[in-house]
RNA sequence: UCCUCCUUAGCUCAGUUGGUUAGAGCAUCUGACUGUUAAUCAGAGGGUCUCCCGUUCAAGUCGGGAAGGGGGAGCCA
């Protein structure tokens, strides 16, 4: 057993390493370590700031004077990556607790200092989108993608504390009738125009790789009622593609989705689910990664500086998120919300690109944030929408307007989840599927459902981006996906 | 896709009513210093002013077009 033991230690001895965050915080000293990572300043020719990525606290390396060779302290610049052991002990400078006095440094990747961009000092997001690649080694996008780690393994942690199956919902699809947006075509034909034809012209897609047209999935949520109605719980989490020439803030043309699907539950039940889960996955975040959303909270205060004062948030980050998680959030109607708005100082006095005149528009980004950031200063759930604004598979209401939708509007990025109570009843779904010109034929797979064994359920679809956002406050959501699609961007 | 703003050194930006050799801070390199905290001090190198066309004796600066980027809108998550 002993020798088993010793063996597997030796195997590891390479990486046998301690993390930089695990150092840190055991504020112990006088014991050996060795320690592995990226340089990111070297001070003075002695005191190396080196960072491994789990935490954005640098740990002080102390190459005492005269103890190392010329050669090696050249290649100790910017970005070099570096082995040091050495032992641990109480730093007798002033910025931090502990400190490892360097007993050998190894090389283990240069980093030519005239070349490798990142700067020991503040980059523009723009500037560090275009190198993607080399972002992560950042504070904020450190920051960010641990963050967005922590959201991706609470959404998991949630729904399976809460018995859902996680459903993995197929990423390559043949429908194309859900009308969510412009799809990507999946084909192995060639693009020279020599693809086969039918008689008409149009492409004969029977002699395809699947034999049909397919896409990339817009959405699981089709799929997933169907798990629904034998799981009576489940979730997707997973990439959806969307090809519309979106250039925003908020949008990307590949981005990860949760979609939650309940058999029994109605649109009430639909709203306590969602409301739950933002709140337990936000609180996860802040629990355990504190340092990182208070770093985060930091940057964007100062970019709140730059701003005139009354585009300011009024709370920071974290108060934001406190805020969220300990408040309920407002429910009303879309017909609530429109009185609301059209009673307003700010329709009567015309400051709405688009005025308030009636019920059935569809509500403009400009009213959804007059609403959440102006009149309530919290979420909103907007519910029970015009039946025309809205998708055929939701539940058509008792007063033959409004279907039971629900969206929940978020302070700074808007929409974050759009949900509904699903049409169970046949007829009236396949009624509401001739009105749209939804053809049936193709959605025959899903009109089984309402066929044999049918029943009220509810569902939701959430922009994962959209919540890294709300939870990181950046700006653009480009900056929290680490390697985003829109158009005339695919790089890396 | 529409509206709007921007593009000058590796990065962040100045650049006057069009006028000689286009500047700064940071970064880089060289040297000094050595318990520093985005170290400091001294010096050096670094530019096809995004590209094309035009106006002019003369264009970084004015006009037109293209490309790329930011912000906003629409579509939505």
């Amino acid at each position: 057993m002993l020798a088993i033991f010793a063996v597997l230690k030796f195997r590891h001895m390479f990486n046998k390493r301690v993390r930089i965050k695990e150092l840190l915080s055991n504020e112990s000293a006088n014991y050996q370590a060795t320690v592995m990572g990226w340089v990111r300043t070297f001070r003075n020719s002695q005191f190396i700031a080196l960072n491994d990525g789990s935490t954005n606290n640098n740990l002080q390396v102390v190459a005492s004077l005269g103890e190392f060779d010329e050669p090696t302290l050249k290649r100790l610049t910017t970005g070099a990556c570096i082995k040091v052991t050495g032992e641990v002990i109480t730093s007798l400078g002033k910025g931090q607790k502990v400190e490892l006095k360097a007993s050998s440094i190894e090389i283990l990747g240069d980093s030519d200092a005239e070349k490798f961009p990142l700067q020991p000092k503040k980059h523009s997001l723009e500037f560090l989108r275009e190198i993607a690649h080399l972002r992560f080694k950042t504070n904020t996008f450190g920051s960010v993608f641990r963050v967005r780690h922590s959201l991706a393994f609470a959404v998991h942690k949630f729904f399976n504390d809460k018995g859902f199956v996680y459903l993995h919902t197929p990423i390559i699809t043949a429908s194309d009738a859900e009308g969510a947006g412009e799809m990507f075509k999946v084909t192995t034909f060639p693009l020279d125009g020599t693809a086969p034809k039918n008689e008409d012209g149009s492409i004969n897609f029977k002699e395809d790789f699947f034999g049909r047209s397919t896409n990339l999935t817009v959405s699981g949520q089709l799929e997933g009622e169907l798990a629904a109605m034998a799981f009576s719980d489940i979730y997707t989490f997973g990439p959806t593609f969307r090809a519309e020439n979106s250039n925003t803030t908020r949008h990307l043309a590949e981005f990860w989705m949760i979609e939650p699907e309940v058999a029994f539950n109605d649109l009430e039940d639909n709203m306590n689910l969602a409301e739950e889960f933002i709140k337990y996955v936000i609180k996860y975040a802040i629990d355990h990664n504190k340092e990182d959303i208070e770093f985060l909270a930091q940057r964007l205060e100062e970019e709140e500086k730059q701003k005139p004062q009354n585009e300011r948030n009024e709370m920071t980050l974290m108060e934001k998120l406190d805020f969220v998680v300990n408040n309920n959030f407002e429910r009303l109607t879309y017909t609530e919300a429109i009185e609301i708005l059209k009673e307003s100082n700010h329709n009567k006095k015309k400051k709405f690109q688009y005025l308030i005149e009636g019920w059935g528009a569809d509500l403009q980004s400009e009213h959804e944030r007059y609403l959440v950031e102006k009149h309530f200063k919290k979420p909103v759930i907007l519910t029970n929408y015009p039946k025309d604004i809205k998708s055929f598979y939701m539940r058509m209401n008792e007063d033959g307007k409004t279907v039971a939708a629900m969206d929940i509007l978020a302070p700074g990025i808007g929409e974050i989840v759009g949900g509904s109570q699903r049409e169970e009843r046949l007829d009236r779904l396949t009624e509401r599927m001739n009105e749209m010109k939804i053809p049936a034929e193709e959605l025959n797979w899903y009109l089984d459902t309402r066929r044999f064994g049918s029943c009220p359920h509810a569902g939701f679809g959430l922009g994962f981006e959209r919540l890294v956002q709300f939870v990181t406050g950046m700006g653009n959501i480009r900056d929290v996906i680490p390697f985003p699609r829109y158009p005339k961007s695919a790089e890396f």
